[in-house]
DNA sequence: ATAATTGGTTTGTATTAAAAACTGGTTTTT
DNA sequence: AAAAACCAGTTTTTAATACAAACCAATTAT
C-alpha cells in the first residue's frame, strides 16, 4: 500500500505569475486601470527585449489586455489586466501563504 | 537630468529562495529541527536527483546545514535549517509582500 | 547467487529570463 | 534633402537552471 503525497504545495504555484518582473507588472495592473510599455519600462527599469517576451507571457496566458493604437503618428501600446488575470494573481497569493513563515 | 527608477522591487526577490520547491523546503525546515532525504523526497513528491540539486543549490547559498551518518551501516542525510537560511527566508518574504495585492 | 531496495550523485535535456540585435518608422540636425 | 539620431517595440541569441533519467555502490531479501 503506497501512501499518497500530501504536501505538494510547490506544484501550485502558476508560474507565469510566479515570475519577480510579472509579479511586479501584475501588481501594477492591479491599482491603475491602464499603463503603457514605456511606464513599466521606466519603472521597472529592464530592458525593452525583457519586457516585451514578459508581456507576451502574460496575454498568451490572458491576463493582460493589449491595446495598440497611434497616438498622433506613433504608435503606443498600453495593457490592462483582463478579470482571469486578477482572479489568478489573487489565487497565486493565497496559495503562496502556505509557503510562507509562521 | 536623469530620473532614478524607484519601483524594481523585483531585483530584491533573492532567486535562491524564490524557487517554489526550495520554499517547500525552507519552510518544512523553519518547523522541523532536523528532516532527512527521505522524508522531504516523499512528503515533497520529487525524484532524488531533483531533490538533490535543490538542496546543493540551498547548501551553497549556506541556507542549510548538512549532516551525512552511517545509522548502522546504511548512510542517513540530514538538513537543519541554518541562522542564515532563517534570516534570508525571513527578508524574502518582507520583500515578497511588498508585491502582493492590496 | 541474484534480484530488489536504499540512498543518493552525475549527466542530459528542455525551458526560459535576459540582453542584443533588428525593424519600421519619425524627428532632428546639418 | 540627406543623414543621423531617436522612438516604440519585436525577434533572435545566449546563458542559466529545473527536472528527470541513468547510474552507482552498498545492503537486504529470495
Amino acid at each position: 500500500m503506497s501512501s499518497k503525497q500530501v504536501n505538494q504545495i510547490h506544484n501550485s504555484i502558476n508560474r507565469v505569475v510566479h515570475e519577480p518582473v510579472r509579479l511586479a507588472i501584475l501588481k501594477i495592473l492591479t491599482s491603475a486601470k491602464e499603463v503603457d510599455f514605456n511606464f513599466l519600462l521606466t519603472t521597472l527599469g529592464l530592458t525593452k527585449g525583457n519586457l516585451a517576451t514578459h508581456i507576451s507571457k502574460l496575454e498568451m496566458a490572458g491576463f493582460i489586455e493589449v491595446k495598440k493604437e497611434f497616438r498622433g503618428k506613433i504608435p503606443h501600446t498600453s495593457y490592462r489586466i483582463t478579470r482571469t488575470g486578477r482572479h489568478q494573481f489573487q489565487k497565486y497569493w493565497k496559495n503562496m501563504k502556505a509557503l510562507a513563515p509562521e
